[in-house]
RNA sequence: GUCAGUGUAGCUCAGCCGGUUAGAGCACAGCAUUCAUAACGCUGAGGUCGAGAGUUCAAGUCUCUCCACUGACACCA
């Protein structure tokens, strides 16, 4: 049952612009699915990306007086310093402008022909240039306005390749019916309300784009922005990537577990995409989570209100384990959350200096201090301690939530399990104890089960702030590369002879400061 | 416009099929205090549960109306 293979993926972000707080937030959500699986045992392939193709980018990289190439690239970077920068722990990174990405396009879309599910149409309609689409207007508007950019519609006509999506009505009502595929509830209901009225073709080529992958047999087409990029997916999934081709063997990590997604994509993916599968004679993905999105102090961000923040501006002033907690513990993951500055200093102090950081640093101090710079043995016969219990408890707490993607649950477990701790030694008060020396096992055994408990704590932490997780392995002597759920989350593992680092705090203030 | 969801202490949220003085965490105040990162602990202050009406012996919890916000309503990464 252990040792399975395991894909997920980040969506593969649009190279228009830098990466924002919206695709680190993504991003450090799969990381921390990521990394929980792999202490699960399981083989796991991460994968991000970008999608590098389209008109937007064409104009970009243009207005910039740059090759669409040259500009992906300098984005793409981007990106990947930042994933460095948050430790995203990806296995691959996709790019859509690939060689092997454009041939393994070119395969699909031969498989998709094969079906018979392309056709040549028109797609008409009244299109806004500002938000590059057609519009659904009133009938009798002969003159209709984009409600978004209030200017004037265009009356456009074109020659498009069209797929076949109506033909999968039945297959894709049937399969976002199937429990967990679509997740939260709430969006699930949305989708199959919106399939329910029926799926209509969908075009998948574009005739004046020249930056996007040409069509085989329709050398004036380019592939429309989704049938190109959801392909990443697959592309980047191959066993081997140099020289892709869609077989079994080759399709080895797919289909993915999980398409962790922003909820405005969610409809690809759980509509378009499993029917884009279906047509080529794949398996559709287990699995897709549409999460919320961030406003700041209550607002939206946005480039107009010039109150978007800067993943690097929030990396430098709290630091990673700050961010990725404050992220991961405090929003819901697939609602809509705010960040505020206040909460953030607050939480972060709280929850990693305070209580988890402080604990570790007091019972440390104990230890060395009483037991001749060691970790105490506890041979006693006293009855098991309670935190023992309760950290069997707390880990069970923890691994269902994550099961379901519920980072909020799964770090309150955490966190529950230290304040358990700091109780423990106030109520126990070993440095009364001490005072009189026959209770000197009495104050092994309690130092030890805090010990024991910083070890779990520790471990647990890995999947939401790698970084801090490993520093407070190492005040316990322990090496971080080897943990394991499966193997080390059994009570009692702390080897006494491994002795302790003298206690450093593992987890700096953020201080307040408005800005 | 139609449909769905949300609105509970300063902040983030729990409150199941209606039932005693509405809960937690954080923030705040006081006390205590060193084993510890002005940390841990204890105590406390904070809410007319969006507004109004209705059903009921009894409503945060059910019904209706209204207000505010969010989302979906097909090609927006």
């Amino acid at each position: 049952m252990n040792n399975m293979k395991y894909t997920i993926t980040t969506p593969l972000y649009y190279v228009n612009d830098k990466p924002h707080l919206g695709s680190s937030y993504t991003t450090i959500a799969c990381d921390a699915i990521a990394r929980f699986q792999r202490l699960k045992g399981n083989t796991v392939l991460f994968l991000t990306g970008v999608d590098e193709h389209g008109q937007k980018i064409e104009r970009t990289a243009e207005s910039k007086n740059l090759q669409p190439q040259l500009h992906c690239d300098e984005i793409t970077e981007k990106y990947k310093f930042l994933w460095d920068k948050l430790n995203i722990s990806y296995d691959r990174f996709v790019r859509t402008t690939s060689k092997e990405h454009t041939s393994l396009v070119h395969q699909f879309y031969s498989n998709v022909l094969k079906s018979d599910d392309v056709y040549m149409g028109r797609q008409s309609g009244w299109y806004c240039v500002g938000c590059e689409e057609y519009k659904d207007v009133e009938e009798n508007d002969k003159s209709p306005i984009c409600s978004i950019h209030k200017k004037a519609l265009e009356w456009r006509d074109e020659e498009n390749l069209f797929f076949k999506l109506s033909k999968y009505q039945d297959q894709i009502e049937k399969l976002i019916q199937v429990d967990g595929f679509i997740s939260p509830k709430s969006r699930k209901n949305e989708i199959i309300n919106f399939v329910s009225k029926g799926l209509r073709d969908f075009s998948i080529s574009r005739v004046n784009l020249k930056w996007g992958i040409s069509v085989p047999g329709n050398s004036d087409h380019t592939f429309y922005v989704w049938f190109d990029a959801l392909l990443g997916y697959v592309s980047g999934s191959l066993r081997d990537q140099c020289s892709p081709e869609l077989t079994d063997e080759s399709l080895c990590n797919w289909p993915a577990n999980i398409h962790v997604i922003g909820k405005d994509i969610l409809r690809f993916h759980a509509v378009y995409w499993p029917a884009m599968l279906l047509s080529a004679g794949m398996q559709t993905p287990l699995s897709v989570f549409g999460h919320g999105f961030l406003t700041r102090e209550g607002q939206k961000m946005g480039k107009s209100l010039g109150n978007v923040l800067d993943p690097i501006d929030l990396l430098e002033y709290g630091g990673i384990d700050a961010m990725r907690w404050y992220l991961l513990r405090d929003i819901e993951f697939g609602e809509d959350g705010d960040f505020q500055l206040r909460r953030y200093v607050d939480i972060v102090n709280s929850d990693l200096s305070n209580t988890i950081g402080n604990l570790l640093n007091r019972t440390i101090t104990m230890s060395k201090k009483w037991f001749n710079e060691k970790i105490p043995i506890d041979n006693t016969s006293l009855p098991e301690s309670p935190l023992k219990v309760q950290s069997e408890m707390k880990i069970n707490e923890y691994m269902e939530s994550f099961k379901n993607n519920n980072f909020k649950n799964s770090a309150n477990a955490i966190i529950d399990l230290a304040n358990s701790a700091n109780l423990y030694l106030n109520d126990r008060a070993p440095w009364k104890l001490i005072k009189d020396v026959t209770n000197k096992n009495v104050v092994a055994h309690d130092i030890y089960s805090v010990l024991e408990s910083c070890r779990i704590i520790g471990i647990l932490l890995n999947p939401f702030v790698p970084n801090l997780s490993s520093r407070i392995l190492y005040q316990l002597k322990i090496d971080p590369s080897v943990i394991d759920f499966e193997q080390s989350l059994h009570w009692g593992l702390l080897n006494p002879s491994n002795g302790l680092e003298d206690p450093k705090p593992v987890m700096d203030k953020i201080e307040y400061k408005d800005s």
